[in-house]
DNA sequence: AAGAGATCGAACCGATCGGTACGAACAGCG
DNA sequence: CGCTGTTCGTACCGATCGGTTCGATCTCTT
């Protein structure tokens, strides 16, 4: 019986493969609510195969949360440039984003906080953290190009907002969430540039 | 070999008891983190007796999280009511206390929340969308008393500070996120009046 | 042609899972 | 006293868990 290993051998898409769908499958299900004998099947992979990739579970659960925060990072930054100069274009741009995904078919909040979530301890809540951190970054920029009284802190304060809404859209629903949500990071915006112009 | 029962034999009691250990393992451990004897374990209850009271685990996370609910909700609704008769020192209120327990040690988060994250099926997720709904219904009361332009979207705006301060505090770290998410909403508070007596 | 490395499928491991069953010990009530 | 219902401790069930091992098979490189 010749055994089927796909049209190529290559190592590297393998890996890519096992992540793909690890990146689906964790997402749905969540981390405790498939196995890594069900993992592999959904790939086409063998468990030997899985485990000299990534060693464990846990292994690779980081690798896939690290790939996808790397992915929405590039995605909201990207988002944010395409839409002009203007710090509050780019943060309406930023929630315009957010709200698209809100509406997707499977939306389930964000991966990477839901993994942080489940495990109390691993790898995923440093993921996690960093995550943040890279939003942070992203929005303390617009905030500071905005003339924000302190960027730092209205940065923050949009970033709760955006993590609040994932949270908000998957649990209470999807309607207006976005938008309203877009609403509330622009007049936290207005305020404080306001403030400081005033002050 | 005499077996030790405890005090009194009391159901409501016993019940009591299990609902209070699951409260705080569940929190702690997440919902597969502890599997149903190490809860009867912690509880000082054999499994049969668990069963007769909650007929299954997931029986159980939702007694535990229903009441976990009704407490939340009372203390929120006491915090805002305690604080006098002005809107806006309501909504203060409401995060002052949210921000104390932030800080407490042991604090992971929205134990509702999580765990309708880390089951995507499963009574965890009514639960939590109910508990949203009550949250919406009191900050919408305090929005209209403060003459909001749209009470209904204000509130919603501050649910989802509300959600994101817990997630943000959890794993992104407690320093200041309550007092900025406090100022936060009572910048959105503000904008709303104001619009509303402009408009 | 031959070796090196990647992969498969399946068997296997000990541990744990949620849930059930049973006999014995106990309390409260008539 | 004896009846009813609660609880305990333990054993048990089939299933699944994360992880390891092994021989056979396949591709690629030299």
């Amino acid at each position: 019986m010749p055994v089927d290993k796909g049209v190529t051998l290559d190592p590297a898409r393998t890996r890519e493969q096992i992540l793909q769908v690890a990146t689906e499958v964790l997402y749905e299900q969540g981390l405790d609510g498939v196995g890594v004998a069900g993992l592999c099947t959904r790939a086409g992979v063998s468990k030997e195969t899985l485990y000299r990739h990534f060693g464990s579970k846990e292994g690779l659960v980081r690798a896939t949360l690290e790939a996808r925060s790397d992915r929405v990072t590039r995605w909201l930054r990207e988002a944010a440039e395409a839409a002009g100069p203007e710090p509050a274009d780019q943060l309406g741009a930023v929630f315009d984003a957010l709200t698209g995904w809100y509406a997707e078919p499977g939306f389930r909040g964000c991966a990477i906080v839901n993994a942080a979530v489940q495990h109390h301890e691993g790898a995923a809540r440093q993921v996690a953290a960093r995550h943040m951190d890279r939003h942070l970054e992203l929005l303390s920029e617009i905030a500071a190009r905005a003339g924000a009284a302190e960027p730092g802190v209205l940065a923050r304060q949009i970033l709760v907002l955006m993590e609040g809404a994932a949270v908000v859209a998957d649990l209470h629903g999807v309607d207006g969430t976005g938008r309203q949500v877009r609403e509330a990071a622009l007049a936290l915006l207005r305020a404080s540039a306001a403030r400081a112009s005033a002050g």
